[in-house]
DNA sequence: AATGAATGAGCGTTCATTCAT
DNA sequence: CATGAATGAACGCTCATTCAT
């Protein structure tokens, strides 16, 4: 049994991708919701705080992958980026519409509490990634040293210029919306190329 | 002599990018360019429509330069791509504020105008680079043919994500905010990674 | 107890009435209904739904008084009309405001939602006499048959001319504005001016 | 060649007639009337005198056919209300867009100066239909004696009424709207059945 | 715990009119 | 004479939120 506290969660996300933060109205998220209008303001306290309680969730669960990819002990180091943006990749297919929401924000919120998430996420994975890269070139899986910011912005642009693409991409190719065969291949070819990329700014060789 | 119109274009795409469209009002659009409310509506119709023409002069300038590059005569396909992510990253240097604007737009406004007009942009760069990429291959100066949507979400997410995370770096490390020097160095760095990716997934040997 | 939806049409009427209603304001309306401003789409969707709204009120009352004078079985046709007359005579008294709006938006309105009321209102009175002068032209209570457009529009036309009028008579004679003994020997007046005239055109003769 | 300040009129006329004076925009009269927005006020003072302007003209035309009937000597009382009563209909229906004006002022304008118009013309109308009842009493051309209000209510209540109604009549009969045999008829049977009634209330007999 | 009526601020837009030229 | 850019006030309406129940 699925709480109204959820159904508001849900519709909200459903609706802030869809339309943008701004352009929702309280209304229209009880609607979708099936709640009352003040219902969101008795859980929530705030159309803003249900904003942050959503990205609360959503942000928890991926630290939580970071960590158990990072303390796995026999991986190396690419094989751990590797995995890193596998889960990354689905991820960003599942939760489509939390990540549209989470760009947006990036872009033009100003609310204190999301700027806090947003940058302990990024810096979360940036030392990560710094620390990966590092140890990979000294016990020399990586031959590179490459500025972590600039893998960083690869990485995660490609990745949501792509997601932002798709729809764009199927209406172009007047591929079905709900087809989700197209979706698998798209982002299976997506985590390939990036995986070629990292593989070369890194110096990292197969089957070496 | 500056137009009270160009004052309202280039205050609207001031408030807009710092803002969003919705949170910025017409009031503070009209007291930022110091012109009566009214003269929204006079020049451009509506808020809307403001949108619209800032969209088009800004998108009409980008949209010479590519047409300029692909008709010099004397250039190899890669030194064209290369001058074409030197423009670019140019451009999104400068403009920072406008492209701030077009992500936004791009991932929430249902403008059907404005969709036109990114669309457009859009496939004038794909067809651009299939063009490139195909050409070089036959001639032999680059060895692959990569996928052209996976190559434009690299080259343009890449160059997106990094203009993004600027204010964070610069906050991160404590550089002054209008701090041009590590601008400076911020973009070239920036411009030489995507040209070293460009050049992998392409098979571009220089020196050859 | 009155409850604020009914405030809100009661003060609504009144302004209408004596300003029309395009040079009402809902800010007025909503003062003189001692309502907060934003009560008006709440309860009623806009100001024009507003409207509707009482024209739905005021025209239902009217349908129902003409199908129970019709349905009266031991009165003839004279009496039926005579009936009517007393009944018109005394709405127009008692809803003066509202029929100042209902001329008024008679001459100008393009609502459709009106027009139909209006409309609707008119063909069953036109139907109606039709059938008073057609059965009583039949039974010989009446001795001609006359045009029932001419003949509504001399009944309604004089009606509603000379409840126009009353406010600069009053004014013309220095009766006082309240006086309420006028008022009543007027629309005597007017009742017995208006039943001799339908006499004369329907050929009807009393203490037959 | 007709005047810009002419054009102004006439195309006022048109747009106060369809949408009422309030729906009606400077704007829209500028434009209907080909000429700069800022010329009402330039030529009028405002767009209110500009409907005094209008009032002022079609007034003053019709003050000079009652002097001028009244005028004649070798008419007895009752040609000349029936000759009133024929240039009235001959204006009402050569004016219908002044007239539809006229009685929506009547109902709300609040103005002083139309007011002023309007009282003129009615006293005035008063005044000549009780000469003329009074003299025809005394030289017994008339039998009886009417309320000269309720007369006056009939006669142009009447008038307005089925001058309204017409364009409705139109569509109920699926007549066309440009069809003007149609107006000539029933503008015909409407001048008839005035002076059937009007001869019935003042006693009159044809050929006695 | 849950409702929905009610609030007040602010929204984008339109208006008649003015004024520098 | 005539223009049209510019003004400031007011418009109808929607918004997130509150509060009595």
């Amino acid at each position: 049994m699925i709480s109204k506290e959820e159904n508001i969660l849900f519709a909200a996300e459903k609706l802030f991708a869809e339309r943008g933060f701004e352009k929702t109205s309280t209304r229209e998220i009880s609607r979708e919701a099936n709640v009352n209008i003040s219902m969101i303001s008795y859980y929530f306290g705030s159309k803003e705080k249900l904003l942050e309680s959503l990205f609360e969730m959503r942000m928890a669960e991926s630290q939580t992958y970071i960590k158990e990819i990072m303390a796995k002990p026999d991986l190396n180091e690419w094989q751990k980026i590797s995995l890193i943006i596998d889960r990354y990749t689905e991820r960003v297919r599942t939760y489509k519409v939390f990540y549209t929401i989470l760009q947006t924000e990036q872009l033009t919120n100003k609310n204190e509490q999301i700027i806090r998430y947003l940058e302990n996420s990024k810096k979360g994975f940036l030392d990560m990634y710094q620390k990966l890269v590092d140890d990979g070139f000294q016990n020399k899986t990586f031959k590179k040293k490459p500025n972590i910011a600039m893998m960083h912005a690869t990485l995660s642009g490609t990745m949501f210029y792509a997601m932002n693409g798709l729809p764009m991409y199927k209406d172009y190719f007047s591929i079905n919306k709900e087809n989700i065969d197209y979706d698998q291949q798209y982002f299976q070819d997506l985590n390939l190329h990036i995986k070629e990329i990292l593989k070369h700014i890194l110096g990292y060789e197969e089957n070496k």
